[in-house]
DNA sequence: CGACTCGGTAGCTCTACGCTTACCGTTCAT
DNA sequence: ATGAACGGTAAGCGTAGAGCTACCGAGTCG
């Protein structure tokens, strides 16, 4: 599940990956259209295609001589949990940061970057 | 605004800035402490830092001679408005999709991949 | 049954970039 | 003031991987 968000970003990282996921979002389409509209060569993009389906990100199924290949919700959906995840850890901090910072300036100007206050970048014993 | 969710997958498509990414999220941290927990050597987590803080996804704050890394908000809300458009084209396809299928196994179990059926991957005149 | 289209695979090259060691600036403690 | 901790930068190396050309199998028309 969420092991497959990781792998799924990892995919994304490559720009022509991302385009062609982006494409694909647009409409479902064959190979040769996909590298038609794209500066590399067609059997690079059958590669990323491959690369993509392993990853669980999109689908193909034949249609005569041509293989149409469309965005598998179920990969999509991965990502979008493993980026919820973060998100709601980010939130947390993000409110506790807020607190702070509003706490500090209240307290006047002094600066807060003492020795002693072990703040939250403490490792847990 | 879309421009920063592209840029920002692109970071993350390393595995060992993801890590990173992952372990800002939980709490922020400083440079070595972070170093300390990952199998590769401080610079290299610095250099990766620097990345991320340039992406947008993550920000510094000094504190003596610390800088504590947080995520940036702004960059993971980035991120996620990028896959929501994604997330949303693939549903809609999706539907579609299962529509045809549908109408496909209610025809009979003939096989629908005809020449004639330029079904949806035709482009637009 | 040939001729054609479409796409996947093999083998290779070459660039991008992740990591390391070394060095230096900055800030805090004694 | 001097030493130590922390972290950013420089230069270089080595490898992963993105791209290409060439080839071949599968399916579709005449």
């Amino acid at each position: 599940m969420s092991a497959y968000g990781d792998a799924g970003l990892g995919l994304l990282g490559d720009p022509m990956r991302r385009a062609i996921f982006e494409m694909l979002a647009r409409r479902p389409s064959a190979v040769g259209d996909l590298a038609e509209q794209l500066p590399i060569s067609r059997p690079a993009v059958s590669q990323h295609l491959k690369a993509l389906k392993d990853g669980g990100l999109v689908v193909a199924h034949a249609e005569g001589t041509r293989r149409i290949y469309r965005l598998d919700p179920q990969g999509v959906a991965a990502l979008r949990t493993w980026l919820d995840g973060v998100w709601e850890h980010a939130l947390a901090d993000f409110h506790k940061f807020a607190e702070q910072s509003v706490a500090d300036e209240a307290a006047g100007t002094d600066h807060p970057a003492s020795h002693s206050t072990h703040d939250s970048t403490r490792e847990l014993p």
